[in-house]
DNA sequence: CTTATAATTTCACATTTTTTCACATTTTGT
DNA sequence: ACAAAATGTGAAAAAATGTGAAATTATAAG
């Protein structure tokens, strides 16, 4: 499991991210101030998350100095609620790999995916489902029927692997499309049962339950 | 059941809200005023959402600390119409949980959601009823007499979720179809009678006593 | 930038399942 | 016993789902 290290002294923002990176298969090591994390930029992290306005002597722009001596192409993310800060950073040029505010911690999450998707390829170990027969590849977003590849859409792989992170739930057309579609989506609800008749075609031995006056499950 | 703790001045999204949730199995005590919440902050609710904007002279920052001195580690959503707002929030640090624009109910919810799955792992584990050697698996929406499924049909599995989580309540059938058929249902109320009945034959062992003159209550 | 191709959504209709309704019969409370 | 209310019954109406095809939208190719 990749290990990030996570600078930052706000307790209530730290938590909060902190559990959602934990969520997303992540370990962090948070420090809450740039003395402790200093002594530990030896130790194995994959990616640094610093906040840039740290109590005490040692600054966010001191430690990935720090850093970069050790690991020049360590990822390092910038946090900042303030957007002077940030407009700072940019302006000091001190290369970190990226530099968000606070406000979105879903985007934070995202970046940090894309960063260390970015910099370790090879971490990606197989990451497959397997269903009656079926592997589902969800790294690379492939489908196959014993060594056959299925050609799926987009929203047919969505579907498919929604249900099987949920199986035997049962799910409400208004439910699955807030989970494939999005929450944007307005549209009738009868192409959850069109894509539903897609995907079915195409993986036949899929057990799908229609809850008649409800939706879908799958056994 | 689990209770929501909801602070909000305006009608028309509360009220919007409040229903997405109860469909979703929650108790929502709705305040329109900080002065009004304050006084609940000792109820047992297992999560507050909190408009930022409030009338009067409570805002959200105090409810935050009081309700936080009462429980340090509630879970606590901003909601506000504003995106300014938000930054603000994040800026005072305040420490909620989350923070959202009323754009979106749908994410509301789910944030609501994934926030009580996180805080009360518990609560979610069991996620079946027992009645009478019946068991209603919420989940799957799947009822079984012993090992057997018993087949129900969309309104008599509602009709039954909703007589078991409110045991030995008596309720009229207008109070039956608001919650089984929905407040946009204007036909005969007989067709509550018949539904009882189908639920009475599917599942002879249920305990429903018919109220001469008012409706039915499950023993 | 336009055209071609694939993906997605919508539509209309057939089929199946569920719900509603009117009326007959039974039960209940006084 | 009598009136009011509840339950049973079967047919009609309504709703949900499946299906094929057309219309729309997104994506890739030229």
């Amino acid at each position: 499991m990749l290990k990030i290290g996570y600078v930052e002294d706000n307790q209530d923002f730290s938590n909060l991210l902190v559990t959602y990176l934990k969520e997303e298969g992540y370990d962090v090591d948070l420090f809450d101030t740039g003395e402790k994390a200093v002594s530990h930029v030896n130790d194995a992290y994959s990616l640094w998350i610093l906040d840039i306005m740290l109590p005490g002597n040692i600054s966010g722009y001191d430690l990935i100095k720090k850093i970069r001596e050790v690991h020049a192409t360590m990822p390092v993310i910038f946090v900042s609620s303030r957007d002077e800060d940030l407009d700072r950073v940019m302006g000091l040029e001190l290369g970190g790999d990226d530099y968000i505010g606070k406000s979105s911690i879903r985007e934070l999450v995202l970046r940090v995916k894309k960063l260390i998707q970015r910099a370790y390829p090879e971490t990606n170990i197989k990451n497959s489902l397997d269903y009656n027969d079926y592997s589902i590849d969800i790294d690379r977003r492939i489908v196959k029927d014993h060594g056959e590849v299925i050609n799926l859409t987009a929203k047919e792989y969505d579907l498919l692997t929604f249900l099987l992170k949920n199986k035997s739930k049962a799910f409400s057309r208004d439910q699955i499309l807030d989970n494939v579609w999005g929450s944007e989506y307005f549209g009738s609800d009868r192409v959850v049962d069109d894509l539903m008749r897609r995907l079915r075609s195409k993986m036949p031995r899929l057990n799908v339950e229609t809850i008649y006056g409800y939706g879908y499950r799958l056994l």
